[in-house]
DNA sequence: GATGAATGAGCCTTCATTCAT
DNA sequence: CATGAATGAAGGCTCATTCAT
């Protein structure tokens, strides 16, 4: 009967079970646990409010998570994993050198002044101070390994000779920066809350584009 | 009122006072609340340890405080305070233009990295969420307040026929990321404890000053 | 009722069974609870350890124990058992009476003083203020039961004209309490963990025959 | 007028406040606490109640002990010093040894069968198990001392020609076992709640000095 | 019958705030 | 005005017990 089930598209994932890891609950945990965080930061957040807003029980949630702040860091790590892979390649799309680094950065851009990102480096950098492996990981998985893409991308450019750049990393942190200049900071300490118009986004990185390339573009001929 | 008890004959010494007022003891549990808050954060701080730390009882903090947060926001402020005053005439010293950025974005990284001041930042962002006025508030007062004087210096410069820039706010705000870039950001995340060095400062904003330039030097016909 | 349905057909092969009949589960239960009750106490021991100590589910647990405090009489009840086997027929190996009062209290110290044992009467008697019934059965069907076999015994000793005693149930419950002198007590409270070597055992046991036999022995001749 | 307060007697003492130092509500912590962890014993009392039955806030509690396993270890040496005091003097009283054997006999009893105290000795010994420092202390400051205490008597009644006595410990340990025999141990369990009448009490005590002196009085002659 | 995920009451403890002294 | 003992709401977490599978 269970081999039956076992191969029918469609049907409830959950024959075996193992503590913790019915993945639907999961999934709804981690979703009561976003809102929640995200509204409250990591400490006024309570457990409670967290369980009632993921329509379990309190105690299901020790099932599922270790504590409070196990189940902090297994969030954030599923919303980068959506940013990583709404990043991959952004850069490969075009030949042309700079709608290459304007569509790089227009996804940036879009992507750190989502309300959810926003709130997410918030509570991050909040608890850095108590919570510096937190920190780090954040910081080595998303925006440290953002310039780590982009340097390997200028590197090959510099190979194809369309730029001439001595420190890649910083180059491309410099890139990365202008991107957001004027655009991430007031929103990140909730001066601002509407999202930047797609023409706000356009007007900074073309800007940045553009200074790019006047410092490091290869004179031609 | 006050005026006709001050001469009233008997009345205890102290009779002018106002709650709170005694700036000896304002500027100690100031002293006391910035030890604990940049070392726990502002949740993690408790009231207790703070009045422990200043040397007052607790009863007091809340004669010269309305509360936590009231207290936390006037610590804040005293932060901010010291800030503007280091940043001020950054940009009047030098003449030359190339001199006078470097001089002021070595100012404000130096300012950035500061161990305090990392702190001030994670916290302050760290409550953004439930703190919006608090936030805005310390982005208006430091960030744009900086950018809005960089900006007025540019200004001056494009009257001055030294550069040419049509979105001065931009700039100034490119600028200063620019300034930043692969210093502030590790830090901020607490991935990286070391301030910097000046070598490494110097490096990037160099960096900085040259694409600047690049990008908005007017050239020299 | 039960007969009516052993005969229909087609019903579940194993249909005569009742809740919890199995005997030898039983027994695989009441090992993992003797493990986990003996080295947390009633209260702290939960009924998960016992569970995994048992190598069943918790939901089993409840087919064969109403609850928890079910589960810890049953312990105690097969752990009685136990002893009682131990100590039947001491008394009757040896026609002389100071050799059979040292053999039974021999038997008993070596008993009294076993881990289990100390174990099992530590935890009634912390619960026995809120389990009144345990704590009696508890001892009615131990201390009080071998009193009354000495006692029986004593009584048999004073027909034959061994012994002159009054009040045998008191002769009983003094040998009795003259075995365990400084041998028990420490134990009982944990101040000594290691079991009386035989030697010492002797020693108090010799000592509580001389003084029994020097105030109830009858005079020869 | 605090001056006058000081000096006068009967004044409420609570002149100088230090952190949990107000004695009167410390007594009446502790008297909470007795009425709840001798009806519940350690585990099933809980600070709510405990909070309750004092008269006090949780919170206070948590002001005057550490927490609760220090509230009960405070509240049984409480109790072991009432003892102590009871039992002081108690040998020296008649200068006939079996006189004073008597009166130590009967104290002892006294003591042992009262309601706190049997209570005070289940939960010592429920817990013995888990914090065996704790009953350590009790056995050592409590049985020991007082074993030791008549052990000394003993070895002065050698001194005085009265007894014969090997090893004054263990007679020590077995008078005071003699004492206790059919009294005690039914009440340790729960299994007799009616406290031993005077006539009860004195018919084992008297039985436990002739026992004691059969064996170790030395013949007059 | 056996399982173990889910429940939710309840636990110990903390802490911002108040108020009698 | 300064003090710090007292408050009590709320927090994170545990665990005996239930019940759908």
């Amino acid at each position: 009967m269970s081999q039956a089930a076992e191969g029918r598209p469609g049907t409830k994932a959950r024959n075996r079970r193992v503590a913790g890891a019915d993945p639907e609950k999961r999934r709804q945990i981690l979703d009561g646990a976003q809102a929640i965080f995200h509204a409250q930061g990591f400490d006024a957040a309570s457990m409670n409010e967290i369980a009632a807003a993921a329509g379990v029980s309190k105690g299901t949630l020790y099932v599922y998570f270790e504590d409070k702040e196990h189940l902090f860091v297994a969030l954030i790590e599923r919303e980068r994993e959506k940013h990583r892979q709404h990043m991959d390649d952004a850069l490969a799309e075009h030949p042309d050198l700079s709608q290459a680094l304007a569509g790089f950065g227009v996804n940036l851009v879009r992507l750190l002044t989502d309300p959810f990102s926003l709130s997410a480096h918030r509570i991050v950098l909040g608890v850095a101070e108590r919570m510096p492996d937190l920190g780090r990981a954040f910081f080595e998985r998303g925006p440290l390994l953002g310039g780590q893409r982009l340097a390997a991308f200028l590197n090959d450019r510099i190979s194809a000779g369309d730029v001439a750049i001595e420190d890649t990393t910083l180059a491309a942190g410099q890139f990365i920066d202008l991107c957001q200049s004027t655009l991430l900071r007031p929103r990140l300490f909730n001066a601002e809350r509407r999202p930047p118009t797609d023409a706000e986004i356009t007007h900074v990185v073309d800007a940045a584009v553009a200074m790019f390339l006047a410092r490091y573009a290869r004179p031609v001929g």
